[in-house]
RNA sequence: GCCGGGGUAGCUCAGCGGUAGAGCAGCUGAUUUGUAAUCAGCAGGUCGUGGGUUCGAAUCCCUCCCCCGGCUCCA
């Protein structure tokens, strides 16, 4: 990474300067004047207190790297398709976007291969790219002559007067800056996808074409790049899920239905164990609920008014009042908590089930085991008095960073989502659960974001967040307060005082879902799952049928010891059962032949490692015992 | 739900107006195997669904279903 900075004395000599004169365009990108991002062509003032001269690997200087990029992507199209209006075009994460609207027509394949070209064209011709700062009216003029009416509403929202614009050749665009000095210095370029996007996010709005792209300084960073999204695309776990026979689905069932085979089975038949003791040790209260309930019952609970849409449709009789198949649990483990007269002695109660739940999902969202449309959540309902908010707020974010910890994740974020415009409680409730939300995470050392006005109508929240192999974010852990239940159901509880209060009700998961945990953990694990989790643990190769007596007898022991093995009893060479295990990702292979059998021994190969050897059979045991409890 | 791409054997894919093909997997046989693919034979498909165009459709058009990339929305 290469980095300048400026020295007082050469910000106070170079006064009147163009930053550019001092260093090669090359090797810098932009300037950061005191903390603001500027192009190289910012002149020196002289009385800057920190200028910061920055390039590709530097976030900022990438950034506007990438923005260029997105402005040379939009020349091409205006110069292939000159009817298409502009809206805007940011640098991402990875690489930028540029929305077009384009009326009624859309990119083909054959369209963005050659808007791919002519951006390459742009790039060989090494246009200056050129800040000007003139006056709104003048910038409203230039856009209004060249038909961009995008971004005539975008410069009407814009209260300076002054704006600044940039131009490279004979393209100009609305943009606040900064930029690289000329379109030759993005040496690699590539369009990636197209998608089409909403104007302004809104769905009912115009309907924009996106099209993503990525780029850099150089050829070889470029293939770097693709070559990464090809390895974490072999991580993903729809195609892992196949590949090691995990899950399924099936037309005939329906679209976001999981089927989950045996390996997956037993794989989360552990997790389901684990979560199980491990919240009954933190004093949670085991409940089962059904998976329907009367049309009364979501009524009063305000799902049919607010989350219909989201809910698959009513089951009708001729007899009887219609029924709803659940699309969350709480108003179910709220009847619970009506069956009797709370104490405040009693509380907090913490009911926990792995509830199944179905939402009808739109079709699009739809997404392997990460957006499904029935899936089990680690569910559990925390009634509460408001002393105890807070302890049991810390309670559970230590208990979901212990479980992530378990899992070896350590790459998360974490927002905390605060009031939205339309709510339900007191501005007191809000403050109140809010702060414990920020105190708690500030105790436990977590950092997070806050989300402003992100939180549902109900309550804040507590969301912490785990990459996919690709990149994609996915929920999981999420602790949310609900003002909303415990009032339309009116349940309370009976305080020291004789009076009936209203509990505090927290709604929270953990892993999130079964299915979406699982999805994550699959690309987090690659598909090599540690011991504890591997469904076949260990595999006995024979090298041939005269041993397999002898691996029927190693087998005995290790089912013996509770070790998942299975033994590959084909009529094969040994190479060939190694390289089908090894494609399996199964943790240890047994090799048995004529000297194992002697010694009582196996031959040990591990996944990843390779041979190790022969050893005693218990001796072995020992260590996969040491290696499933270390976890 | 919206925009685009796609659905051919269990899997990965070729064929894209003249009537269906490969590799792997499967089955059978031979081989009795020492750490990532032994050889041979056999079998396997109403080309996602329903309709239309055509003398003729896997191939062109439309409907629906499902998958993929995004958008919007969420565990």
């Amino acid at each position: 990474m290469k980095k300048k900075v400026l020295s007082k004395e050469e910000i106070g000599s170079n006064k009147g300067k163009k930053i550019v004169e001092l260093v090669n365009d090359r090797d810098y990108l932009i300037a950061i004047v005191d903390g603001v991002p500027k192009d190289l062509s910012y002149v020196i003032k002289g009385n800057e207190k920190e200028i910061e001269i920055v390039d590709f690997d530097h976030p900022k200087g990438r950034e506007a790297f990438w923005h260029t990029s997105s402005h040379i992507l939009a020349q091409a199209v205006k110069e292939l398709f000159p009817q298409v209006k502009l809206t805007i075009g940011p640098p991402i994460e990875n690489g930028f976007h540029y929305d077009f609207y384009t009326g009624d027509n859309t990119f083909t394949p054959q369209d963005l291969e050659k808007i791919e070209k002519k951006a390459k064209e742009i790039i060989e011709r090494n246009l200056e790219v050129v800040r000007m700062e003139i006056s709104k009216e003048e910038a409203i003029r230039i856009f209004r002559d060249k038909g961009e009416d995008f971004k005539i509403e975008l410069l009407n929202e814009i209260e300076d007067d002054k704006v600044s614009v940039y131009k490279q050749g004979d393209f100009v665009d609305l943009c606040m800056g900064p930029h690289i000095l000329r379109t030759g210095l993005v040496k690699a370029f590539k369009i990636l996808s197209s998608s089409s996007s909403y104007w302004r996010k809104d769905e009912k709005g115009p309907v924009l074409q996106r099209i993503y792209g990525i780029s850099f300084p150089t050829e070889k960073e470029l293939e770097k790049y693709l070559k990464k999204i090809e390895e974490a695309k072999k991580r993903d776990h729809r195609k892992l899920g196949k590949e090691l026979d995990l899950f399924s689905y099936s037309e005939d069932i329906g679209a976001g239905l999981i089927l989950w085979h045996p390996k997956g089975a037993i794989i989360r038949r552990i997790i389901e164990n684990f979560m199980f003791e491990e919240h009954i040790k933190r004093g949670y209260l085991p409940v089962y609920t059904p998976h329907v309930g009367k049309k009364k019952l979501w009524e009063i609970s305000g799902h049919l008014d607010f989350y219909r849409e989201n809910m698959y449709p009513e089951m009708e009789f001729e007899e009887e009042e219609g029924y709803f198949v659940k699309p969350m649990n709480c108003p179910f483990h709220i009847q619970i908590y009506r069956s009797n007269l709370r104490s405040y002695r009693d509380l907090p109660l913490r009911f926990f089930e792995f509830g199944t739940v179905y939402r009808l999902e739109r079709s699009g969202v739809l997404h392997g085991l990460a957006r499904v449309r029935g899936f089990t959540q680690d569910d559990a309902h925390i009634f509460c008095t408001p002393e105890q908010v807070e302890d049991e707020i810390k309670g559970v974010i230590d208990f979901a960073l212990f479980v992530l910890k378990k899992f070896g994740f350590k790459d998360y974020k974490v927002y905390i989502s605060t009031k939205p415009e339309e709510y339900v409680g007191t501005d007191e409730m809000w403050e109140m659960a809010t702060n414990s939300l920020i105190k708690a995470s500030k105790e436990v050392n977590l950092s997070f974001e806050i989300a402003e006005g992100e939180g549902a109508f109900y309550g804040p929240k507590i969301d912490i967040l785990i990459r996919d192999a690709i990149g994609r974010e996915w929920q999981c852990t999420t602790i949310q307060f609900d003002f909303n239940m415990p009032e339309r159901f009116n349940i309370t509880f009976r305080d020291s005082d004789g009076r009936d209060k209203r509990p505090y009700m927290i709604h929270r998961a953990l892993l999130g879902s079964f299915e979406r945990f699982f999805g994550v953990l699959i690309e987090h694990y690659a598909g090599n799952f540690p011991l504890w989790l591997a469904p076949e643990q260990v595999r006995i190769l024979p090298v041939s049928e005269k041993f397999m007596n002898y691996a029927e007898k190693v087998l005995d022991v290790l089912k013996r010891e509770k070790i998942r093995a299975g033994i590959d009893a084909e009529n094969e060479k040994l190479g060939y059962k190694v390289r089908k295990a090894e494609i399996q990702k199964i943790p240890y292979l047994f090799i048995v032949g004529k000297k194992e059998e002697e010694k009582e021994a196996v031959s040990v190969r591990k996944h990843g490692e390779g041979d190790l050897g022969i050893m005693e059979i218990r001796k072995v045991i020992k260590l996969l015992r040491e290696e499933i409890e270390s976890n």
